[in-house]
DNA sequence: CGACTTCTTGAACCGAGTCAAGAAGGGTGG
DNA sequence: CCACCCTTCTTGACTCGGTTCAAGAAGTCG
């Protein structure tokens, strides 16, 4: 773990810089967020170990993250993913019960208590709060999605499934997906994620590109056929509709 | 749909009313909400269809209601399961996307607008909003419980788990089951929640009463072995461990 | 250039799904 | 109170999606 003084991420400015409604105090946050020392894990490590309580919220700047479990056996599922610009605590002060916040590829994060919504003397408030709120129950509905994947989908549709969530969650950070996506980590964790065997992952990929759906190399990922993808995966992106009086 | 004039379920009460540390106001505001009328709901009823808006937390007076999504071929999964004492909507006006509110067995259900904890002009405070807080905590750690059930865990001990993790929730919720618990449901219910076919969940019930960790009879289940039960099912109660400032 | 990890492929096996049909409940009306 | 119907449960036989085991190929890094 090292730190690093460098503030040019700008992750949360690309995702919520152009909110309608924003006021001058809240993008100055946002960037007093982005400017934050990044703190550099390498692959494996432990962001906070099983029981432990995140009192801050964490941004990630670069890199995948994830909520994981271990069972007896060696037997391993991944709850829920963090990408760049997701925030690991939001709901403030959470217990992790069993689960391990540990890091997926090289990734750096930066802790930011400006964001606790749940705080009792709420720095927050107005568009930016509400933006906060919106993505808290955005990564409810991820969980919600998981549960429906890995309940009621065969592998192929899974895979489809996941696929089309992760470029949806990529395209609502800001980055660019129409030339394909990076997908950065081993099919031994895909496998985790999608709770399959390795050998699994890899024989479904191959039946996804044979049927040209999407080009896959060099850990990169293209949607070729948009159209069959998303009818293979059923998925239906996250409509948060905001209370009214919120 | 029909309302029903009466005030005698107590479910908050029961869960709440002995917290050390409750204000006199805060145990009013209990029993004002135990007092609020109900509304029933018969099996299969919509209590929120997809789409829709939950404004007002939805107190669960009896019965069991559940969020479910609907995919092609008439799949069903129950993404998470509701019981008495539980609060539908606690996080404020979610919308809930493609999934839908429905009752599971005959439920009553109260509204109560005063158990709003993100409403911006906040009547909760104190104690009672650290609980109510909490509660959301743990109903996030269940969706964890279930992605980890459907992902890594064979016919066998997802049944286990669940059935450990049923007789917690009862238990926390003030109920005695140390003589059994009540299962209200069929076991095509049962199938849509473990993510299992009904000709499975039949024989894997079995296979448990085979062992003599579990007795079932009529809708109900006895636990005989909880060794062998928990040791099965890998579960761990959740533990919500409340940040020190809020 | 090794040495290790990751990917790929084949073959055998098995947990769980599907299909089908009969048994047991549970409610309703005669 | 019984007869009937419909739902739910139970069981057997077959099928299949997915896991496991194993070994070779392709990357990747020092």
């Amino acid at each position: 773990m090292q730190i690093q003084p460098r503030g040019m991420h700008q992750v949360l400015t690309r995702r919520w810089g152009n909110l309608p409604g924003l006021s001058q105090g809240e993008r100055d946050l946002l960037s007093l967020a982005d400017a934050k020392h990044t703190v550099a894990y390498s692959p494996g490590a432990l962001l906070a170990s099983a029981g432990a309580v995140i009192r801050t919220p964490l941004v990630i700047v670069s890199g995948w993250v994830c909520i994981q479990r271990m069972l007896a056996n060696g037997r391993r599922q991944i709850v829920f993913l963090f990408l760049p610009g997701d925030i690991i605590g939001l709901d403030g002060g959470t217990s992790l019960a069993p689960e391990a916040v540990v890091a997926l590829t090289p990734a750096g994060v930066a802790p930011c208590p400006e964001l606790n919504v749940i705080h009792d003397r709420q720095p927050l408030f107005g568009t930016l709060r509400q933006a906060v709120s919106v993505a808290a129950l955005e990564d409810r509905q991820y969980l919600h999605d998981t549960i429906i994947r890995l309940g009621r989908q065969v592998a192929y549709e899974r895979v489809a499934h996941f696929l089309i969530e992760l470029e949806h969650r990529l395209q609502s950070r800001g980055m660019d997906v129409t030339y394909g996506f990076a997908l950065p980590v081993t099919q031994e964790i895909l496998a985790d994620i999608l709770g399959m065997s390795v050998v699994h992952v890899n024989r479904t990929f191959q039946q996804l590109r044979r049927d040209g759906l999407i080009e896959a190399r060099a850990g990169r990922i293209r949607v070729l056929d948009r159209t069959r993808l998303q009818a293979a995966a059923e998925f239906r992106p996250p409509v948060v509709a905001t209370s009214p009086h919120a």
